[in-house]
DNA sequence: CGTTGTGAAATGATTCACAGCT
DNA sequence: AGCTGTGAATCATTTCACAACG
């Protein structure tokens, strides 16, 4: 489809949020939805969700707004998600354990096909129904299993030679639990999922609320 | 300290960025860094990082750069994490359990104080040194630690109803792990960590990156 | 009516470029 | 020399306001 380089970035990651709250309204049936109705749900203005929505293409009808279930779909499409993702977890301590656990993943079509650690003790233990292997086979799970998202638990220290082996492994895309900055080619994309840091900005964002209490 | 309504915010963002850096270089035992080798190290300009930091003081030598360990110790104050940040956690689930193991909080005051559950066969547990309490205990407990910060990772189902149970605790911050959008008052902070949404957004980007692969 | 889609205006953020300091 | 801090210029995003539509 036609040429996204003009799409901003911000419009592009809202849109898993419009996803999100069109799952929601579709589950309960509202058969339309207008861009205030979904703004409000989300903290946004009416008109950026239809400018946002517009970057993609003509979904809405005037007067009525959007059909949940329609644009759900042409969401789905336009993310990538209207297909499965095969993904692999490197890491399987607490929180590769935790992510093993979460069935909303496959709701959306992610589907951890195979888990890689490197310790000795994990290796060959069954976890919410998923052999752990050695990290050795990477490199060749990635390709028999034609995975393109790794997502990497592991300790700190060992991310870096991980995100390697990924990459070697002609992976496409690095979901990151660490917080370390992988260096990977420009072709590779990586999203980071830091706790340390949301923790922070959140410390962070009550103390400013904290001062501006102050203030007044 | 001055008004920082100026302040844009993706900058502030940025400042868990620069903290998290400059952590790594002082423990390497750099004296000082420089605006471009910051930069470098997180994928941004100079001239940002400079920007940046200047909405907040100045911090800097000409000639030199910045001192590792001073700006390290101004950020933490600027961002409020100079200080003890008592937290507690809603849901003692795999997420729970994976937070209470993240040894990383506690090296920046952040300290999971009290542990919380609704599941009588959880209640009762200890978790990685912490008892779990009941989930009635929430209000006191929030009280009794005067803790500020509320970490909930608890099925989706139950999201809305600890959220009110914080807010109602008079909470100040949340750290929100499920899916949903809490309805706060807007004087209390949200922070969102969704791993579906970053899974999400990462696909949307490799679907694109392929894209425009494909282009050339 | 109410609602979308969209140019135009306003706001916000980043980059540039350089004076001034060490 | 090397580097910061910053006004000015550029670039990006959001909001406004309204014509066109069902």
């Amino acid at each position: 489809m036609s040429s996204r380089s003009r799409v901003p970035r911000p419009a592009a990651r809202r849109l898993s949020l419009y996803l999100r709250e069109l799952k929601l309204r579709a589950r309960d049936g509202s058969a339309t939805i207008s861009s205030r109705q979904l703004g409000e749900a989300l903290g946004l203005t009416d008109a950026q969700v239809r400018k946002d929505l517009a970057h993609f293409g003509h979904f809405g009808q005037p007067g009525v707004g959007y059909r949940c279930v329609d644009l759900l779909e042409r969401l789905r499409m336009i993310m990538g998600i209207d297909r499965a993702w095969p993904c692999v977890l490197v890491g399987a301590g607490n929180i590769g354990r935790a992510l093993l656990s979460y069935r909303r993943f496959e709701e959306d079509g992610f589907e951890i096909k195979a888990v890689f650690d490197r310790s000795r003790d994990i290796v060959g233990t069954t976890i919410a129904g998923h052999k752990v292997r050695p990290i050795e086979d990477l490199a060749r799970g990635v390709a028999s299993l034609k995975a393109e998202i790794g997502i990497v638990a592991v300790p700190a220290d060992a991310a870096p030679a991980v995100a390697a082996m990924l990459v070697d492994a002609r992976i496409r895309g690095i979901l990151n639990f660490t917080p370390c900055r992988l260096d990977v080619p420009a072709a590779i994309c990586v999203r980071n999922v830091d706790f340390s840091v949301a923790l922070e900005q959140l410390a962070f964002d009550v103390s400013l609320a904290a001062a501006q209490d102050d203030e007044s």
